[in-house]
Order: C-alpha cells, then structure tokens, then sequence
DNA sequence: AGTAGAAATATGATCGTTCAAATGAACGTT
DNA sequence: AACGTTCATTTGAACGATCATATTTCTACT
C-alpha cells in the first residue's frame, strides 16, 4: 500500500529519466545549501551569496569566514536554483554537425576550442543533433522556451541561411562561425578565405612558381568562390595570365581526383605549384607527384588547407593554411558576452586572418 | 537613487555572466508557465503537469483540452524549475578529448553518436574540456554538486583508470567507453579488438595470404596488445609460423614510419598482407605498395582500422576494421538508463563486435 | 556625545515546477 | 439509497538560490 504512488508514477516515466523515490539514497554526502553554509559560518543566506556574487558589499572578514565554511562543507551552488531565479543558464547550445562526409577535422577541433572558450566566461557547451535545419531551428526555438540556453552558436553557415530570423526574433543571444551573408545583421566570426589563399600564392610567387593549380570543391559555395577569388586576384597581380591557373573540381571519390590530378600533370605545362581546399586531397597530389620523380618542396609546391592532424603527420609535412580556430572560439565567446551583458549592443562581425604553416611541401 | 542597487551589482557580475536587470526586454513572447496554461484550458497547475509527466491519471478530455492550451500558447517546461524541484538534470557530462595528436577520427564520431543517443533517453550532453586527469575528476565533483549532471561519460580509458574511484564514491552514475581492467566494477561498453583483427586475418587467409605485417603504436597499450593478440592467435590456428608476422612500431612521424614500412618491403619474405592500428598508416602501406608496383587487392592486401572519412576516400576504397561507434553510444545510454532507473543496480559490461568493411585493397 | 549616512548583514518574497496530501466526482455493490 | 472505492483534480509546501527591502552596525562629522 505504501509503495502504490510509485507503482502508480513509474509507468509514465518511461523512455524519461526517473529517479528513485527515496533521494538519500542517491545522496551519500548530503549536498549542502546556502543556509548550512550560513549556519556554519554564522551568517545569513544572503551573506553567503554575497560573498559568491558581490564580495565587494561584504566585509573581508566575513567573507573569509563564509570562504572556510564553503571549504570545509564542500559547497556549491546548485545550478537549477540559481538560474530559475536568475532566469539565465549559462548554457550555450550547439548543433553536432552530421558526420557523414565531413572530411575536415576543422569542426571537431572547433567544437573543442567552443568548450574552453565558452567555459571562460561561466558558460558550458550543451550538445544536441539535429538531421535537418528545421529540426535545429524549433530545437532553437525550444531551448529558449525552456530557457535551458541563454545563447547558440552555430558553424557551417550558407548563403542567406535561415537561422539568424528565427533567433533574432526571439531575441536569443548568437553569434555564427562563418557569414550568413543574408540581409539581416547579427554577429559573427569567420576566417578570411581570400587572405588565406593570397598568403598561399604570394609564398608560391616568391619561391618562382608561374604555373598554377587550385583545387576546389565540386558544387562551389561562397567559400570557395572567396578563397578561389583570393587566388585569381594574387595571379592576376603578380602580372601572370588567367590561363596558367587551372581549376580542379574535386569530387568525394578519391580515384576520379587522382585522375583529374594525374592527367593536370601528364598535361602540357603542368602546374608546378598546388593549393587546394582541403589537406586531405592535398596528399593525393602528393602522391602522383612522387609517383611521377617529382620531389614536393624542391621541384613542385602543395599546400592544402585547414591543417588538419594529417597535414603534419603525412608526407613529411604538409605545408598548409591554417585557420585560427582558437582564436575564432575565442571571439565568439567575446561576441556572446557583449549580448548577454546588453541585449541591445550592435551586432558585430569579426574576420580573422589565416596562416600559411610552411612545411617541407611548399 | 533608483538605480543604485543596479551600480552596485554590476561590478560584481564581471567575467560573470549578467543579464540586465528588466526582464521584459529579452523575453519578447512572455513565457508561460503551467499556471497560465491551466488557467486557459480551465484546470491546475498541477493537471497540466501531469498531462506531461503522468498522462494516465489525467482524463483523456482533460489532456486534450490542456494540449490544445499548450500549444496555443506555446508553453515548454521551464528546466530549472523542473530540475530543481526533481532533483535531477537530465544532463550527461562528457569530457571533450583534447585535439592535439588525435589522428583518428573514432572519438568525433563517438560525440555524435552520443549525443542522439542521450536524446532518445531525454538527456542531453553537457560538454567541459580539462587539461589534465584532476582536473577532470574534480569537475566531476563539481557538477555532482551543483547537481549539474546526473550522468557521466567518459573514454579514452587506460589500465587501472583513476575515474572510476571518485564517481562510484559519489554515487554519481557512469559509463565509461572502454574498459578500466581496474579491481572496481562499473558499467563500460567496449569494442572487442581480438575479434576485429581475428575478423581481418580470417579474411586475408581465406584469400591465400600467408606472411603478414601488424603496424601497431610505439607505446603499445592494454588496446593494443589485445587486437596484436587476435592477430597472432588467429596466424597461430592456421597454423602459420609466428616468425611470418611482422610487427612495426609507428611513431607520430610519417617520415619513419614510411621507411619502416618500406625496409620490411625491401627486406626478404615481404609481407603480402598488412594490418593496421589506423586507417592514416594504412594509406603510407598503400602509398609505398604503388611506388613498387604492388596493386593493393590484387598483389597484396591492406587493411585499416576505425573506418574513418579518409578510408572510403583514399585509394580507391580501403578495407577497414569498422568499430560499431553507434551501438557503442546506444549501449551507453541504456546502461546509463538503467542506473537512472535503479541507483543501486548491478554494473554491466558489454563488448560489442566490430566489422570488416570490404573494399578494394583487400 | 549625538546623529546622519553609509556599510554590512538579515528577512521575506519569489522564480516555475513537482511532490504530498486533500478534496471532489464517478461508480459499482449490497 | 447509502456507502466505500477508485479515479480525477486541486491545494499547500517545498526545491535552493537571488532579489528587494528592512534592519542592524559602523563611521564620520558637528
């Protein structure tokens, strides 16, 4: 009979999380509250928040004391408590990007660089996954409602992409890595694409390459288009004609790049110096030259971009553009703060400059 | 004099996180709350509560009227509140390996496969980053007591691992992606490697190959002598001579591990059959098999391990050793269900088997 | 010494939800 | 028709923190 309220609930959470019903249990070292600590230390509740939130209305002594009962009875403060008054969360969301063919590690190592940068302003990373964009627009909008996130950051942006709407309207706090290029303002940090491939062909210019070759994506988005105009521009003012660059679409199938690449080279004036859009396919480059005698680093140039783990592990070094992802982290860590201590500040849009890591290839 | 209390808070929430103080201005949609959703559809609070958490003592009619007034209004349930008054979370930590030197792309995958399984069980993963292994026990500490976490998650395991200790002291529930081998039980979920390289060799035999190579890591780990075991016990039941496998040590140095790879090739009894620890070392076999004029699937067989981006791309398509990371991060999340449901239930270990992907080189 | 004003600390209310217990409605049984 | 049971719904209390405000203590000045 006593247990029949328990019998009644579990049916209903299933597929939930459900705690048992006796919490000690769970509890070994009873977790302290902000009244133990008081108690403790001889003061009130509010002394004890003080001296966590505003030590400067507290006298030093006091807080010293406070700081030692804190210490000895190994508090914390509850999360929960404090953001439902608060109304805050210090949580900030991110969409996982899908796995399937992402060929790049920028993203994972992005992801890592959000943690440590978000956690610097009191903030953590809430992860969740989301197939299409939709699905990530109501989570959005879901996280707001719930008030589990107080800000988003979201990568892999596209032209006029649907997401900034959505979130301005709600008045959610975001900052983008990477434009959205769309009407509406709103914050972001990106990498300048142009600058980077600019660094990448003046480096090849200066070392005699005349003979050019870029190997960008097979649909180009505006991030080629940035990167690959970067290199036309570079070409152009070094004075070489348009037609001693070639441009190579790569496709997720590394036999037909290694063709593509294979008859560039068999070709009359083949390129002697290779930038291309990702390290990966880079290494394919890598490979038919040597097949062919041809030493990268003496008698061609390869640079690839990103600089990913296997640019410095493969090849003896793959010279490479790397974008700076810590810094990008960082600074939209700072974007994010700026709307959190003013909801109403201008939105602002930072682009970072790349580096050409020079290795034994370039 | 009115907004006095304000200036004096301010400097108190530097590097905090501090939303300014009229509320109004970021919540645009008021948010509602469960009275407002029960005065609309003409019930309590607590009826509109238990339409989301124990519809069966609802009355159908009830339910509906209260569904239609949620999403009239639009109403989720506030987290904080629900969390705090429940005393769970329903977040699940996991530590964000560091990047450097990660050369496989298995732990990626694995946050993504983790983080839709959390999801299926209504969690969702809280991710920190920590340099060193303190740190990240004592973070564990840290979310246990702000009741910021109600599971834990971790890999990259290693013999007789220092996390289990503190978790289990806490009571906190966990799973760990690989086993410990340490004296304490807990619930792990591991891939088992004898059966994948078992799995690799059986295929080579059956395809006439009798002198093999193992590349394994320099600093060879409990992971490592497993899969290294399944080699030798599978070459040893079929009763080839152990002197006909060859064991490499890789180093994080491509340069070497190219030479290493081509003296064996070079040397007398070349191995015809190569098992790698990784899908990037395999790729080097592959690069040193063409510059002789091996073909890979025809004259000789390479097989990588973990089935990363770069295997389906590279070379045509490369046999690999794929991990189940998906059953893994399902696994996981059941076990972790499981100890929601029953604090005190029995710790579980389950092995999952891995793949052979068959593509071209062998 | 007395007092105004500031500084330090304490008290009551509140955030939005769920729990525990109480009330009210519906139902079958004798 | 009265009654005990079960089912459906409501009410008061609590989770643990911070906000707003009240109270006490200290400091400086006349």
């Amino acid at each position: 009979m006593n247990d029949k309220p328990r019998e009644d609930t579990n049916p209903a959470a299933v597929g939930h999380l459900h705690i048992a019903t006796e919490r000690p249990e769970r509890f070994t070292h009873a977790t302290p509250t902000v009244d133990d600590v008081g108690r403790h230390a001889g003061v009130s509740r509010q002394t004890v928040s003080n001296v966590l939130n505003a030590p400067h209305r507290v006298r030093p002594e006091t807080i010293e004391r406070v700081r030692i009962a804190i210490n000895t009875l190994g508090y914390r403060a509850n999360h929960h408590a404090r953001n439902l008054r608060t109304g805050t969360s210090r949580a900030i969301a991110y969409r996982i990007p899908p796995v399937a063919g992402h060929l790049n590690s920028v993203m994972d190592t992005f992801l890592h660089e959000l943690t440590e940068a978000v956690e610097a302003i009191g903030c953590h990373i809430l992860l969740f996954a989301s197939n299409d964009l939709d699905g990530e627009i109501s989570k959005y909008w879901e996280l707001s409602a719930q008030s589990a996130a107080d800000g988003v950051v979201f990568s892999e942006t596209e032209r006029d992409d649907r997401r900034p709407g959505p979130l301005l309207e709600r008045r959610m706090p975001f900052v983008s890595f990477g434009r959205t290029w769309g009407t509406q303002e709103h914050s972001w940090v990106d990498v300048d694409g142009r600058a980077g491939t600019r660094l990448a062909i003046d480096h090849l210019l200066a070392h005699g390459h005349r003979r050019f070759a870029w190997l960008g994506p097979r649909n180009p988005g505006v991030v080629n288009d940035e990167r690959e105009q970067g290199v036309r521009s570079t070409i152009a003012a070094a004075g070489i004609p348009a037609a001693d660059l070639h441009v190579v679409s790569l496709r997720d199938d590394a036999t037909a790049d290694r063709k593509a690449i294979a008859d560039l080279l068999d070709g009359p004036d083949a390129p002697t110096a290779w930038v291309s859009m990702s390290d990966l396919q880079a290494l394919t480059v890598l490979g038919e030259l040597e097949a062919r005698g041809i030493v990268p680093g003496r008698d061609a140039a390869v640079i690839g971009f990103d600089d990913s783990p296997v640019a410095a592990y493969a090849g003896g070094g793959l010279t490479t553009i790397r974008q700076p992802i810590t810094a990008v982290a960082k600074t939209i860590a700072q974007l994010l703060s700026a709307q959190f201590a003013d909801p109403n500040s201008d939105p602002q849009g930072v682009l970072l400059e790349p580096e050409l890591i020079v290795r034994r290839t370039g």
